[in-house]
DNA sequence: CATAAATGGCTAT
DNA sequence: TAGCCCTTTATGG
């Protein structure tokens, strides 16, 4: 499920199972055949996330720029080689954008790690780019919470668009140039966690709220990348307690909050759903 | 079966 | 603000 943690999350895949190695690419849908052909035989350097989007560098200095959307998926299998060395690729089933692996011996001698293959199903982005154009992506692209930040500058630059902006700290969430990494289901539950109203503009924040925001979002999306599943309620943060218990008010619309029993409400905010509690969030 | 909805984001009006 | 793209999954008849 892509917000910010699922793409963390694929890049340390990615740097675990075919950092410094020689990958092999293809794409079986076709649609990323050009790509696939430049990129099949090269050495992989290293995967990063900068919220929802994944790069990985290859030799040459190409770079893959990923971007899952609403509907992009990844899936690994774990691959057997046969007695002569060589791989069976699993059957491909549905639409396959991409599929990368390694060739047997291609992790060089003694290196114990297991033969996976990583399938990319229905991405909104897969193109290689030159390390220029990166740069312009991102350029445009603001603090990712799950990047470390000893010096607080990347909390920093969070802090001073939220504090100039009149729009809705609902949207500013929203806002990939604010904040990296948070979706329709983080920006709901921060926001209950703070007990702030998703309509206050972001100048009419205190400058508590707005630390106590970034805060929660380094906070919660570790878990996420630990559990691999959002979980926003305290009492759930160390073991997912399944779908229905997961969170404060995301589809929880009409039901009673869990915290004061007011109805959660629903609205429909550029063109995504809200979801709060007006008990709460005063 | 068919249809709707989904954790995003771009572009055109 | 509306339309569009991407694909799978859940729901309803």
């Amino acid at each position: 499920m892509p917000e910010g943690h699922t793409v963390h999350r694929t890049a340390n895949q990615f740097n675990r199972a075919f950092k410094g190695c020689r990958l092999r690419v293809d794409s079986p849908q076709g649609r990323f055949a050009s790509g696939a052909a430049v990129l099949d035989g090269k050495k992989f350097a290293a995967a990063r996330a900068i919220g929802k989007q994944l790069f990985l560098r290859f030799e040459g200095g190409h770079e893959l720029r990923i971007h899952l959307g609403i509907y992009g998926k990844w899936a690994w299998h774990e691959l057997q080689a046969d007695a002569a060395g060589s791989l069976t690729l699993p059957e491909v089933k549905g639409e396959v954008r991409a599929r990368f692996w390694l060739e047997p011996g291609d992790a060089g001698a003694g290196d114990t790690r297991s033969a996976v293959l990583a399938e990319l199903r229905g991405p909104t982005i897969c193109e290689v780019l030159a390390s220029h154009e990166v740069a312009v992506v991102e350029r445009r692209l603001g603090p990712d919470p799950l990047n470390p930040d000893p010096s607080g500058a990347e909390y920093s630059r969070f802090a001073e668009k939220v504090g100039k902006s009149a729009k809705s700290i609902a949207l500013l969430l929203m806002d990939q140039s604010v904040i990296s990494g948070i979706g329709n289901v983080y920006r709901a539950e921060i926001l209950f966690r703070a007990g702030i109203n998703p309509h206050t503009p972001g100048k009419a924040l205190t400058g508590e709220q707005v630390r106590e925001l970034w805060r929660d979002s380094v906070e919660l999306l570790k878990v996420g990348v630990r559990e691999g599943v959002m979980i926003t309620r305290d009492e759930h943060l160390k073991r997912d307690p399944g779908k229905a218990e997961r969170n404060h008010v995301y589809k929880r619309e009409g039901q009673a909050c869990r915290n004061c029993g007011t109805s959660i409400a629903i609205e429909l905010l550029s063109g995504r759903k809200l979801y709060w509690c007006p008990g709460c969030q005063r």
